[in-house]
DNA sequence: TCGGGACAATGATATAAATCAAGAAATTAT
DNA sequence: ATAATTTCTTGATTTATATCATTGTCCCGA
């Protein structure tokens, strides 16, 4: 049996697929037994042929694995740990695109150097495939196709998400509606009354996700908690007394 | 979904695409002979089963024929004309998320409900396919999902670009990236030295792509005229004497 | 040819968020 | 533990862009 296994997530993610025929696992429990994380959606020997293509690899906190315009030989598949990926000006601007957690793909470039630069938050675990070996498999087992079309399509609906909130939004909506996105992330559909997040990445790399200053996520994370729509505890353990609320404030109907 | 915007790097677009066998055209001489606007990546049985599964609709112009978070029944190629996509908060702030042009897809909802609207910037031709024919489709034909993973890797590239630009670029910044990256639409790789383009969308539009107001759109334009970056001709049509200086703009390099 | 309505440009002023500056916590190293 | 860093918070001030207000320009229909 293979060492290698792709993330339980892999292919849970998304909650409803794009396409029929794609319902698989959303949590399966099928996954979670066989624990190669490539759900029902995919037949056994093609789970086998994707384990055995990927070497799996560990990367330390804070270290960039995917440099910004260089070659895009691989493609990867996040199985612990968060990543933040991440474009950048000349100057030294800096937009992270996006936190991307376990199961989640990346490397799907449009061309052969990669768009963006990927680095881990926290010590990260990856599979990393060849993308001709991929490109191999895919043309094997159309469904591995499927599925990367329905991850690239959850991804675009975020992405449009993050355009509002960056071309539209203000301070307090745009850190409302950025712990909302964590929210979603833990609980998915079933979100609860009250909660709390776990934010592993710092006040400047959410400043960079939305598009603000540290001083100004800073000031506004203290509003928050004047307006008790997050807990007193300081730091990376935010509570949130009424997941609802915030959702308001998050979407503009505050 | 959301195309287009393509600043600075989104130079490099669309013609390489992600992965083996689908080079296609993004605007090939054929589709265009064809007139559906699918492109040469399928082969002509596949080609005869979507033609005879869409039907062909014309939009005037300033018409929405996707209502936001309507229930997504159909999927889209458009054929003539340009289209913006958009979301909107509920005080009526709207960003557009992207300009799409001919050869483009549009309707790969995650959910059965659009997470966007759109309307027509001109008189536009569609050809419409239900979702669930599409789906069938697909099954049959798998390079058409090959296809539409090409498209939303692409379009996922171009938000990304987005993203950088609404969250850290300026003004000036912003509507020199603009200008580029109708550019590139026009001219895809081979960039001429100077040229000229028309821009279909009005001012508005053009702000709530930006995340700008019109009249830091207007001014940001009498700006570069100032600076002999663009023609001193007003209005729709658009000289670029310099179209390298105004990618050293777009890309923070000013 | 004229007149009305949308679109565009420009000026004056207001403001949200950036920048500059300093101290307080938290983390890591010694 | 204690020192050295880094991260976070808060305050004072500036600034880019928004907002408000006005005028000019381009269409299109009568």
């Amino acid at each position: 049996m293979s060492t290698v296994s792709l993330s339980d997530q892999a292919l849970r993610r998304p909650r409803r697929l794009v396409l029929a025929g794609m319902e698989g696992c959303t949590n399966c429990a099928a996954c979670e037994v066989r624990g190669h994380g490539v759900c029902s959606a995919l037949a056994d020997k093609e789970l086998e042929r994707l384990s055995r293509a990927a070497v799996k690899v560990t990367v330390p906190a804070g270290h960039v694995f995917i440099e910004e315009g260089s070659a895009a030989h691989d493609f990867f598949n996040v199985t612990g740990g968060t990543v933040k990926l991440f474009k950048s000006l000349p100057d030294g601007r800096r937009q992270i695109t996006g936190f991307v957690g376990v199961g989640h793909f990346l490397g799907l470039a449009v061309s052969d150097h990669y768009a963006f630069g990927a680095e881990s938050v926290e010590q990260v675990q990856l599979c990393r495939f060849s993308r001709t070996k991929l490109e191999t498999l895919m043309e094997e087992f159309p469904s591995i196709e499927r599925r990367l079309l329905a991850e690239a399509a959850n991804e675009l609906v975020a992405a449009q998400d993050q355009m509002l909130l960056l071309g539209r939004k203000t301070a307090h909506e745009r850190v409302a509606s950025f712990l909302c996105g964590r929210l979603v992330e833990k609980y998915g559909e079933c979100m609860p009354p009250a909660a709390d997040i776990f934010l592993p990445m710092t006040r400047a790399d959410i400043a960079d996700f939305l598009g603000l200053t540290v001083e100004t996520v800073s000031r506004t994370f203290s509003r928050l908690r004047r307006e008790h729509l997050i807990g007193a505890g300081a730091g990376q353990d935010i509570h949130i007394p009424s997941v609802s609320r915030l959702e308001a404030i998050g979407s503009g109907d505050g």
